[in-house]
DNA sequence: TCTTTTTGTAAAGTATACTTTACTTTTATG
DNA sequence: CATAAAAGTAAAGTATACTTTACAAAAAGA
């Protein structure tokens, strides 16, 4: 699974400290969920998708080998 | 956080075991997300979602208190 | 270049998602 | 009502999300 995360950082201009702040996470679990180093609760994907302003299903895809 | 998972199922006439089947997990699995006894990762959320034709949005939904 | 900010990384600990087995209760169907 | 199927529950174990602290590397800005 890969995340878009970090160009909707960019977009939005904020640091993954700024993101984690917003979201209520470390920011060691930003920069890890950004880096797919593991998947996020629903939980935490529905409160960033909240954050950017968009939906879960555009920042988080599913690859073929998640079947 | 809620969800809607046994609308959905309901709508498609599927059972528990049927949908963790799908979604490659255990059935006690599908049933303690349905009852909110734990949230979901994302991945197992987007495969739920699609399996229903729907959006990880519509299935599970923040509430006041998950800020 | 010097300094600061941001990002990456690592390790140890905690919380929770998920599995397996197994049993009980409820609901559907004959 | 009887039987079967589906749903609920529980406990023990494993996997992984997430935290905290701390430090190194990279990028940005003066």
């Amino acid at each position: 699974m890969k995340n878009t995360i970090k160009v909707e950082r960019a977009k939005q201009n904020i640091t993954q400290g700024e993101l984690a702040e917003k979201a209520n996470v470390s920011r060691q679990t930003i920069n890890a969920i950004e880096l797919g180093k593991f998947i996020p609760s629903t939980l935490l994907a529905l409160k960033i998708a909240r954050i950017f302003g968009t939906t879960v299903e555009q920042l988080f895809t599913l690859e073929p080998h998640d079947e």
